[in-house]
DNA sequence: TGGCGATTGGT
DNA sequence: CCAATCGCC
């Protein structure tokens, strides 16, 4: 009787998953494995992704145990585990879907190579993306740098439709992942989500029933509930975007509704493609400005003010009701996102890297392409960013996406009850609307800190002085 | 997927 | 004085 092992990383869905598909179809006994890999130039994961990544594993155990598969989960070098396993399976071949990071691309070779040369087949099959990263190229058959001829290319192409889940007789199902134990904070994200594949499919169905019509203009107004919130779910291949794209497709049909709404929704989904690209032809994303010049921006040193940024406390409402909001859920609104890295990178002038690596920390969705990637977008060093001197003023910001003040008193409950005029900016009240609030601006809540206009300028000055010295 | 100050043309 | 427009960063 043959068996195959299946390697799970970033794919943890029993549906439209390439290799336990192939394994299931092409031999009689599968066993899934999933390792904690301990291996050079890895990234350790976040602590927030962690605690998604084990609720996770749970839930495919669970599934996976419907169709007779065991998962596994091990720690260690993936090789060796790979290697015990194959052995105490007396199994032949492994499959797994692909990963896109320089590191683990070396790290997936090596192994199939070591493997093979030991005489075991070894089958990697499309990853976590729409379209293989070197199978779409500019004209000049280059790496895209923007995203709208990207995009444009993309829509046209043939997007792999789901395979469906592998059927089998159920067998018993053990906990996995047992050696995880779980943070203080675990019960307090465990209220915002509900995780798994099963999850993540109803995430989807949901989404289009009730928001999309509205994601074009509400999308940017995170009190509003039309974003998809899919993000973690992707992240760790609960859904995969093939999945969206066609479910999308077929929803547009189904309802003959308007493209508009999927179309702006499909669009965002090519951005996370985007940034997989860059991921995948680019060194080191995390580490190294895509545009050049910045690397001699001089960034500030201000551990103060970064650890106020962190915690919410800048004295910016909706800064700090943003990374509030990440603190408590793992999750941020998008728009809120682009406000807070603005605000960090510009005003504070404190090093994207810095914010990258918090985000990395304290995200559920966060992943190695998306994260560096919309950071580098935002402090204006990314492809096809941000230019320089488009420079959030998060005040005029909360005013226009927030004007009712709902998202920052959700978050920012101790200045709620000032009223909308001065919501966004409380030190700008007067003295008898603020005790009337019960509110003192450097006790109750933070004196702003940074000036607004002033930071500003100093951004200009020294992204300026970046771009003339590239000039030279 | 900006902000801001200056200008303009209207009160 | 005001909103709308424009050029620059």
């Amino acid at each position: 009787m043959s068996t195959a092992l299946v390697w799970l990383r970033n794919d943890l869905r029993l549906a439209d998953n390439p290799a336990l598909h192939a394994a299931a179809k092409n031999h009689q006994k599968v066993v899934a494995l999933y390792v904690h890999e301990e291996a050079p130039g890895l990234r350790p994961i976040g602590a927030a992704a962690r605690w998604w990544l084990h609720q996770s594993l749970e839930s495919i155990a669970r599934d996976l145990a419907e169709i007779g598969v065991t998962l596994e989960v091990h720690a260690g070098k993936p090789e060796a585990v790979l290697r015990a396993a194959l052995k105490g399976h007396d199994a032949e071949t492994v499959y797994w879907n692909r990963r896109y990071g320089p590191a683990e691309r070396e790290l997936d070779a090596g192994i199939k190579q070591a493997l093979k040369s030991d005489g075991f087949s070894v089958e990697s099959m499309p990853g976590n993306v729409l379209i293989e990263p070197w199978l779409i190229q500019t004209g000049q058959d280059k790496p895209y740098s923007v995203f709208t001829p990207f995009w444009k290319n993309l829509r046209t192409m043939d997007i792999a439709a789901p395979l469906p889940a592998p059927k089998g007789k159920s067998s018993r199902f053990r906990p996995v992942d047992a050696d995880y134990e779980e943070p203080h904070w675990a019960g307090k994200l465990g209220q915002y989500w509900s995780i798994g594949e099963t999850a993540a499919q109803e995430r989807l169905t949901t989404f289009l029933d009730e928001s999309v019509v509205d994601y074009p203009e509400g999308r940017d107004f995170p009190a509003k509930d039309v974003t998809s919130r899919l993000s973690p779910h992707l992240r760790f291949g609960e859904i995969s975007p093939r999945q969206i794209w066609h479910t999308a497709q077929a929803f547009l049909h189904a309802h003959h509704s308007k493209a508009g709404p999927v179309d702006k929704f499909l669009s965002e989904l090519a951005w996370r493609d985007f940034s997989y690209h860059q991921l995948y032809h680019r060194p080191n994303i995390a580490e190294i400005p895509m545009q050049e010049k910045y690397s001699s921006l001089r960034w500030r040193h201000a551990p103060a003010q970064l650890r106020a940024w962190e915690k919410g406390k800048t004295g910016i409402p909706i800064v700090d009701a943003g990374l509030r909001e990440l603190w408590e859920t793992g999750y941020m609104h998008n728009r809120v996102r682009m406000l807070v890295a603005s605000f960090l990178t510009k005003n504070l002038l404190i090093d994207w890297r810095e914010g990258e690596r918090w985000f990395w920390d304290c995200l559920v969705d966060a992943d190695e392409a998306n994260n560096p990637a919309s950071w580098q977008w935002v402090a204006g060093c990314g492809l096809d960013a941000a230019p320089y001197f488009r420079i959030f003023n998060p005040v005029t910001q909360g005013e226009r996406f927030d004007g009712s003040g709902d998202f920052v008193r959700r978050w920012v409950p101790e200045i709620a009850a000032l009223p909308d005029k001065f919501i966004h900016a409380p030190a700008d009240a007067p003295q008898d609307i603020l005790a009337k609030a019960d509110i003192a601006i450097g006790s109750t809540y933070p004196r702003p800190i940074a000036d607004l206009k002033q930071t500003r300028q100093r951004a200009l000055d020294a992204y300026g002085a970046v771009s003339a010295q590239a000039a030279d």
